[in-house]
DNA sequence: GCAAAGTTTCATTTTTTTTTGAAATATATG
DNA sequence: CATATATTTCAAAAAAAAATGAAACTTTGC
């Protein structure tokens, strides 16, 4: 038997809710992953499950977080490429939609809170080098820190490698 | 001109420590992208450049940390299989020693800390399936809801197989 | 079996991170 | 230009995460 939502050809609010609700539990846990907080993680899973662009004042009340909050969660979103504004005639809001292709936004991290950390334990690797070419170590103890160094080199070339491979892979 | 401690074949302890606290940083940082507490990468760094096994006493003392906090991170340390310990004739305490080996480190990491996130959420996505399926939404919304689940589900999916493949990678 | 040594646990404290909300700033509209 | 609207910033509050250290527990050696 028809649903009254589905004879009248409309969707009944608590299923949709009840959908998104999941949805933004989702993302919150993958931003979380990612070392995003919460806030940053609901904004994306509302935005993503929303059919229209939304307002910063609507994001904020529908998921009960202060302006302030919402404010600075959309610009980290706005950095990370994961969202847009859209225009809208006749208000003078903007309006946010989701960015739904993963692979940009994996993209985007990767270049922003990953590519910097690498270089800089580059930098830290061959400092280490230094000391141990400075000669002020023995033999023995020489040769084992020079082994342990090699490693550290090794996974960070690896990496370098692998994660810009990986973005490639990811054809969603 | 060779150094005194060259020509006694003895490593100078300043420059040896500069070098593992170069290391330590290094490891404070990685693990702390992994969502790892400070106290965990400093200390795999100083046991991953430490030549002999060390106790936990002195791990605490070396590093500065309280005993509760040296015990905590040995705990997880072993867990993910980044450490073991090794008998020390005529001493009662464990001794404990580095893994270097990452590409283990990393399987496991991955066994636990990400698969069980990865199941989680795609036990969510079928609850989002199954609220899609009870036919409460029209169509058009619906239409759109199933195209975003089903990214979802390529995420899960693609994840899933990339991770092993990763480990496999690398190398080391 | 008991004392000493080593280790873990966990309530409390400290530190760090995130959120809030109000003030400051910017922008559009009549 | 004055006002209303929208947004950002940032100091303070709240919440979350991590470290401490003392008590409880375990193990070993006598």
């Amino acid at each position: 038997m028809p649903t009254k939502a589905q004879k009248q050809g409309k969707t009944t609010p608590e299923s949709q809710d009840s959908l998104t609700l999941e949805g933004i539990d989702f993302f919150v846990r993958l931003m979380g992953m990612l070392g995003m907080p919460r806030s940053v993680g609901e904004i994306y899973g509302l935005l993503y499950f929303s059919e229209h662009p939304m307002p910063m004042d609507a994001i904020a009340s529908k998921l009960e977080i202060s302006i302030g909050s919402a404010s600075q969660g959309l610009k980290t979103l706005r950095s990370l490429k994961a969202i847009r504004s859209t225009y809208v005639p006749g208000d003078r809001r903007d309006h946010y939609v989701a960015e739904s292709e993963f692979r940009r936004l994996f993209s985007t991290f990767i270049r922003d809170e990953i590519t910097p950390h690498l270089d800089s334990a580059k930098e830290r690797i061959s400092r280490m080098e230094k000391i141990l070419d400075s000669g002020e170590i023995d033999d023995r103890t020489d040769e084992f820190l020079e082994i342990r160094i090699e490693k550290l080199k090794r996974l960070t070339k690896a990496t370098s490698r692998l994660l810009p491979a990986m973005a490639g892979l990811l054809k969603l």
